[in-house]
DNA sequence: GGCGATGTTTCCCC
DNA sequence: AGGGGAAACATCGC
């Protein structure tokens, strides 16, 4: 569910609503949402110290606490963080809860139970949240997927993008623009939005795309992304935001989900298909599979 | 009740 | 290297 719009929307919220707060209690309600730390030990790293500041790596939450350490959160597809005042009514699955010494709190709610916490030391983390040696990537355990290129960063360039096609040109462009190895943040609706808005067609290969193609895909990426941030991301089914409210990105789709729809562009039916175990959505006339 | 699908990431096999 | 499939898990819709 979160991609890089919804987790920025997450971690902006989130940045004005607990920074400055200090934690009081951990309390985890699955043995498995901190392994292979255990949650005693998890909770004892964590109490007392204060939220210097919230941040997003990738698709991943990041508190940065006083003294150095670095809380992460990886939502995974149903992950939420609600920030709840003191008293607040319960929430339906809980999977952990960071308890403020006022006694407010952020509730980690989570049906499908696959996302993790982690915590690190920020010594091993850069500016840009990515981890600066092995020993660094190891502490992450699971959650360091996120290695690759922030997307609305200023390093993210034509440039990078054309020869991040040709070193991975043997890969399709929709299954290579959701790795979080190469870029981080990009998810299904946004990797068919900016191919639909690129003209792009998901089965070609990276290698395939001329320079025009790699500047539209470019530019259609920093689009998409921004556009989902403006308008606090895409709401599906119950994904909420830390106030616990939708985001309104989902009516703005032009392909995802929109299966024989009219394309916005040129009328001909949406068609949905399967690449790489995912589900895609593109037009097959705006969208050609012929290189040009 | 069964089957297939769901926003993510990792892992294993070919 | 890259593709395909499965797995982690729960819920929803047909």
């Amino acid at each position: 569910m979160p991609e890089l719009p919804e987790v920025e929307t997450i971690a902006r919220q989130l940045r004005g609503l607990v920074t400055g707060r200090v934690i009081g209690a951990f309390r985890s309600h699955w043995g498995r949402l901190t392994e292979p730390v255990p949650p005693r030990h998890f909770a004892r790293r964590l109490v007392d110290r204060r939220i210097e500041g919230v941040r997003r790596r990738g698709k991943l939450v990041l508190f940065d606490l006083d003294g150095g350490d670095v809380l992460v959160v990886s939502l995974r597809m149903t992950g939420q963080l609600l920030f709840r005042e003191a008293e607040a009514p319960p929430d339906l699955r809980v999977r952990g809860v960071i308890a403020f010494t006022d006694r407010s709190e952020v509730r980690f709610v989570d049906t499908r139970k696959f996302g993790r916490m982690a915590i690190v030391d920020g010594r091993e983390i850069g500016a840009d949240g990515t981890a600066r040696s092995a020993a660094g990537a190891r502490a992450h355990g699971p959650l360091h997927a996120t290695s690759g290129i922030e997307p609305l960063s200023r390093a993210f360039t034509t440039r990078w993008l054309g020869d991040f096609l040709h070193r991975r040109g043997r890969s399709a462009i929709k299954v290579l623009l959701l790795d979080p190895r190469g870029i981080a943040g990009i998810g299904n609706i946004y990797d068919c939005e900016a191919l639909w808005r690129a003209r792009i067609h998901p089965t070609r290969l990276a290698g395939s795309l001329t320079t025009a193609e790699a500047a539209r895909l470019h530019e259609a990426i920093g689009w998409v992304l921004r556009k989902g941030i403006r308008l606090g991301g895409a709401s599906r089914r119950d994904y909420l935001d830390a106030r616990g409210r939708a985001g309104r990105m989902q009516r703005e789709f032009q392909v995802y989900a929109q299966a024989d729809r009219p394309c916005p562009r040129c009328g001909r039916a949406i068609v949905r298909s399967v690449q790489g175990g995912r589900a895609t959505f593109h037009c097959p006339r705006c969208q050609t599979v012929r290189v040009p």
